[in-house]
This record gives C-alpha cells, sequence and structure tokens, in this order.
DNA sequence: AATGAATGAGGGTTCATTCAT
DNA sequence: CATGAATGAACCCTCATTCAT
C-alpha cells in the first residue's frame, strides 16, 4: 500500500479531519457564547455534519473540551522555543518569549476563550490545563532563567517566583486582552517593550537602559 | 423609628439582607460548580428560601450575578486606597498595593470565582467587570504611577503600559492561585516580594538592592 | 383544622390524587401498546398536565411501572379473602377463589397488562411481581390447601405442587384471555366451572359428582 | 454441485446460516434484557455481522421477532407428538405430553423469553403468537381429549374448558418458571407429576389412586 | 411578601436505518 | 453481499420561570 508518509489509512485520515472539523467548528462557537450557551445542535450545523455525527467521534460534549484542550497543547510546546539560539542575550532571549507568546496567542485565542469559560467550573478540565499547559510552561521559564541566571546575566535566585511572575504576567495580558482593554488591544501596543523593560531594569528611577523606541 | 444611622425603615433593611442572603447563596454556589451548573432550586435551598421567593428579588438567574458583581465591585474601592498615607516611598507604596490586593483577594475569592467563569461567556457581563473593576484598578495605578513619577521617585514615562503591566502581574496572579500552583498557592510565599523586587530594579544581575527578608 | 377523616392535608391529597390521575394515564397506555412505545409526552397529555408534572410525582419512567405495581399489589391481598367465611365446604371455598381471580383480573386488567410487558426484560420488576403478587397469592393458597386438607376436606399431601397448579391455572387462564382466546374471553365461559371440577374430581371417567349446572 | 439432500444451493445454505446466526444472537439478547433495550449494534456484534448486515437479511429491527417467533413454531408441532403410540392408557398419554412439554421448554426457553416481552407490547406478534403456537397447541389437546373420550378413558364433555385447562397449567408453570418459583424451578420438582395426579384424580380426599413415588 | 407545584421549551443523547464504498 | 460512518427523528429529562394560594 502506498502509505509511505503516513502511518494513517485514507480512512484514518479522513476520520481525523472530521474530528477536527467538528472540534474547529465547536471551539468557534464555544469562544462566542461559552460552553453551556452552545448546543450540541449548533455544534452540528456549524461543523456541517449530523447532530448524531459529533457522537461517533467525542462520547459527549464534555469530551469536546477535552478535544480542545488536547489541540491546544499539542500546539503548544514550550521546550522547542527558548532553546533555539542559546546562548544569546538574555534581553533578546525574553523579547522572543514574548513574541512567542503573543503569536501562540494569535493563533489560539479562539481555543484559548473556548475552554477558558468552563475552566473554572469544571475541576477536571482545570487539572488538566494546569498540567498540560501552565505547568510545562512555567518550568520551561525556570529553565530558562537559570540558564541566565548561571552565566551571570541576570539574578540567580528566587527561580521560582520569577518564572510565575513571568507567567503572570502572560496570563494578565491575555485577560486583558479579552476584555478588551484598549491599551493591550490596541495594534501597536508597547506592553511587551514596557514589560520587557520593566523586568529587566525595574520601574525605579535611573535604572532604565537606553533602549531603541520601537519605529 | 430609630432611624437615624439608615435611610432605610426596618423593612428595606430587612429586605437588603434577604438580597445578601440570596446573594451569599449564590455565588458560593456559582464559585463552587459554576453558573450553569447551579439550579436555582439549588441556591434557594442554601438560602433557606423558596425558589419563587428568588424572583421577588431579582428578575432572573442573570440578575444573581450582576448582584454579585455589585457587591464586587462596592467592597472594591481603588481610590480609597493608596492615597491614605501619601506622600511615601515608593516600593512601600506598591508594597501595600500588593497587600491590599492579596486582602481584596481573600475576602472575595468566592464572588471572582462565582462571576469569574460567565465573564467568558457572557458580553454584558465582560463589560460589567471591566468597567466596574479593572478599569478603576487601572486607573487608580496609573495615578499613583505619576504621581511617583512626577516627584522623580520611578520612571515617569509609559504610564499607561505600566499600569497594564501591574494589573496582568494582579491579575495572573489570581489566577495562578485558582489553578492550584503551589508556589503561589504556598501559605508563605514570597512572590509578591519578588514581584516588587523585579519591578523595582528588574532582574538584570547587579540591580537588586539589599532587601530585608521577611522574618 | 378540619382533619378528622383522614391524616392528610388538603393538599397532600391532592397530590396523591394527582399521582393516581397519572398513573392511571401511564397504566392504560402502557397496557395498549408498551412500556417502550409510550412516551412520557404521551403519558403527559392523557393525564391531562405537563410533561414535567411527571417528574414532580415520579422519579423517572421506570418509576411509574413500580407505581403502577404498587398499587396494584395495594389492591390484591390474599390474606382477607379465603378466610371470611371459614370453615366451610372445600369446593365452594375455592369456587369463591377463583371468582375472587376473575375479579381481581377484571379490575386490574389493565395495570396488569401495563406490567406484564416490562416483567420480562426488566429484572428489578419482576422481582418485585414475584415478591408482591405472586408469592403472598401461592402462600394463601398453600394456607388454604392445609386448612382444607387438615380437616379431610382434600388430599393433604403435595400441598406446595399443588398451590402451584391452581397458581399456574390462575395465570394462563389470564394469558389466555390477554391473548383473545375465544373460549376463556367468552362472557359465560364454563372454563373456572369446568376447572373447579377437574380440580376437584379430575378428568377421569366416573369421577365427576353430580354437579348443578349453572342456572 | 451436490445438492442431492437439498434443494438449496450453497449460497442459499451459508445465506440461512447467517441469517439463523444473527436471529439466535437476537433472540439471546432479546431473552437477557428485552427486544427495546437491546441495540441493534449490540446485536450485530453479538452475530459478528457489520450492523447493515442484518439488514440484508432481515426488513428491520421487528422482523428479528417475526423470524425468532417462526423458528419457535417450526420447532413446535404437536400433531406429531401425542399421535405416535396411540392407543394408550390416557394417563400415560398426559405424562408424556407433559414430558414434551417441558422438554419443549428446555430448548426454547431462550426464544420464549424473547418474544414473550413483547407480546404483549405488539398487537401483531400477540395475534401469531396465538395462532402459531397456542391454537393448534389447544387444538392438539382438544383432538387427544376427544379421543381418550371417545374410548370412555376420561369424561366426555367439555373438551374445549378441559383443553384451555391444560394449556393454562401449560403456560402458568412456564412463567412460574420464568419468575424463578423455587418449587418450579427445582431440579427435581415433582410439580407435573402432582399436576397429572390431580388433573386425572382430583384433588378430593380419596380419590386419587396410588401412584408410585418418585425414586 | 412567601410559597412551591405546574409548566413546557429546550437540552444532550440514543439508535434504527441508509448508502456509498 | 458486507461494511460501518452518517444520519436525524425522537426520546427522556431538566430547570428557569410563573402564578394561584
Amino acid at each position: 500500500m502506498n502509505e509511505t508518509r503516513t502511518n494513517l489509512s485514507r480512512r484514518d485520515r479522513q476520520s481525523a479531519a472530521r474530528a477536527n472539523q467538528i472540534l474547529d467548528a465547536a471551539a468557534e462557537l464555544f469562544a462566542e457564547r461559552g460552553f453551556h450557551r452552545t448546543t450540541t445542535r449548533e455544534i452540528a450545523e456549524a461543523a456541517d455534519v449530523a447532530e448524531g455525527t459529533l457522537y461517533n467521534y467525542f462520547a459527549n460534549k464534555d469530551d469536546l473540551l477535552i478535544g480542545i484542550m488536547q489541540r491546544l497543547s499539542e500546539s503548544f510546546d514550550p521546550t522547542s522555543y527558548p532553546m533555539r539560539r542559546i546562548p544569546m542575550n538574555a534581553r533578546e532571549h525574553f523579547a522572543s518569549l514574548l513574541e512567542i507568546r503573543k503569536s501562540f496567542q494569535d493563533q489560539n485565542m479562539t481555543r484559548m476563550q473556548a475552554i477558558l469559560s468552563e475552566i473554572m467550573a469544571n475541576a477536571e478540565l482545570r487539572e488538566r490545563f494546569y498540567t498540560q499547559l501552565v505547568e510545562p510552561g512555567i518550568q520551561s521559564l525556570e529553565k530558562t532563567l537559570r540558564l541566565h541566571g548561571s552565566i551571570g546575566q541576570i539574578r540567580n535566585n528566587d527561580v521560582p517566583e520569577m518564572a510565575r511572575f513571568m507567567a503572570s504576567l502572560f496570563i494578565g495580558l491575555f485577560f486583558l486582552e479579552l476584555l478588551g482593554d484598549p491599551v493591550v488591544s490596541s495594534e501597536n501596543n508597547r506592553c511587551d517593550e514596557v514589560g520587557l523593560s520593566i523586568m529587566f531594569d525595574g520601574i525605579a528611577a535611573g535604572n532604565q537602559e537606553l533602549r531603541p523606541k520601537k519605529k
């Protein structure tokens, strides 16, 4: 059989594609109006399948959330990023992390919104979210911090707290964007830039290096 | 009648008390299992009233969320805090802000959780949340930053971004606590301390002042 | 309060009446077209209540069957019958039992049909049916047989088997009626009469006493 | 091709075998959990075919019941039995009928259970059941009774009622067995024996012949 | 104002049946 | 003829809301 490039038969590929098609439709709707205000009927319509077909791919409505989360975590591999151009200047490194955050956010905003509404109310999902996304992200941050700390580029203590500090920043910015804060949402906002500056040099007067203005 | 201290009649006070009793019950349940997984029957039972009674105090179930939000914003008056002991050392000032955040969080965790689950899915609520809580908070931060900036204690530019930076930090820490992150959740965590240090002096090696260790 | 005759409040009585109203409608429909081919909507319509009201009185659809069974067993108290005019002639006694059977059948045909269809498929119901109806009936028969046996009116051994024999007869006749057998179903059928005769004197030629023809 | 013994081609035989394989699987499941609680998917799995294959052999799910009934009636040919060793002693004759009943029951218990649950709820099936099984059985009984009556071995009147009497007995015993009555279900029960005795000699004291005790 | 039984629209899910492969 | 994914009507049940008491 001609399946050199994938181990999956055509049927399997079709099946996976169908599952994705359903998940995408579900994520869109969950993000738009929340998990509970979205009916399986609407999902089916949006995915252009019959309602019963949903249940050939997912055990129940909750399982759609799990599926969305799964795909979210698949597209989030923090270990791959920071090491790409190491060793590098710490500031540039963290700048690139912030950019990665932004690009991840842009590509996964819908999925994030889709599950966020249920994360507060669904302990299992919350657990998964922390384990699959937040924890790995924080650990990656810790690793990065230790690396740069070990070579004297940044302070070398309180790594766990620093990592939480940075993670909080990421999460908070995401939230403010969701809430529609005009400054954070504006296309050419300087939040990341300022954030990076503060993170490295603090807000104390006189600490700031000269930074190149964004053009 | 003895109504010297309030403008409310006894009936009005009883009525307000009953409304609060219902809101508290609702908040507790919403926080625990989410808005949609909580039934009006459960709320009524928890509040020790009949189901129909709910509708004498609130137009519908959604209105309970609005009510909880209302009380949340009543107990959050950012304008009152920062000015208490001004002028003061900027670092101490922000330290006290962090403490205020923590105490607010402790006292309103339930209510916050109660509405958070619906904020993502309910545009009206999201709007209210931003307008009543986030925006005032940010504006207060901006004011504070400008104040200290104007007297040269901290850098004096990018105030909006700095305020978002700090707000993000608050929000993110809250989130990590909700998610059960062990470092942030631990009783004697140093996150605020480290956060303050970073905020002022940055993570760049050599920037840190000597800080007194927490006892 | 004026509740001398019953311990039940008006509300309780109304509630019980409503429950009966629902059970009667359900029994009718179950008998007509079977449990699974009857929808809760149809039951509600027949009972002239809303569909949701069913669930204020019964936990679920299955519970309706249990309720019907309950009422069936309430209207079947075998212990009360046979002793009414004891000691009596054994033949007359069993003749009256057959009449009782017939009258019970007439009054409960619908309910019996209603549950019969599910008895074969529902182990719990089958268990209840045997325990609440069949077993008490057989035990009552055994008691009666022992009584007449002890005073020499009938043979005095194999009481359990004789009781099963008679119970089988009752059940079988009921079944044939359900199946629409013309002889058993005919208004003035002589099955009971002949049955009684056989039961006492057997079918062997020459055994029969002279019996008065039914007028 | 070697088709000397049957008129059926190999294909036809295979086809019939497949149909039987499906019917057997269906009967097993219907008996176990009832018609409506059994899904076509389960039947297909048990029969080791695809779900769609069912519909190549049977028009729909109901048709499976008809099929089971068909096979039941094929294995029940009352005309063949009683005449085998006629003339014979009437008592022995009926004893052999009871044995036949028992063996039929043993061999067809599953199928009987399978359709019984639907007989109460399905008029068409009930009709078939009566026409194909009960009526022929009763007619055969009537014939037998008339035969023995005509030669003076048993009473010669009320044949239809006597036949119903006996049929009821058969049906009732079957039912008690289904219900799990301990006496009827016990391996070495004496119900048939006692039943025969009663049927011939009645329960009246002094009627019984001396019968040999079962070992 | 308080009650809680009644309501019925709407939800998630099942499953007999079809049909393209 | 065999397959099993796709289908969608129909089901049981929930629950926010109403209203007579």
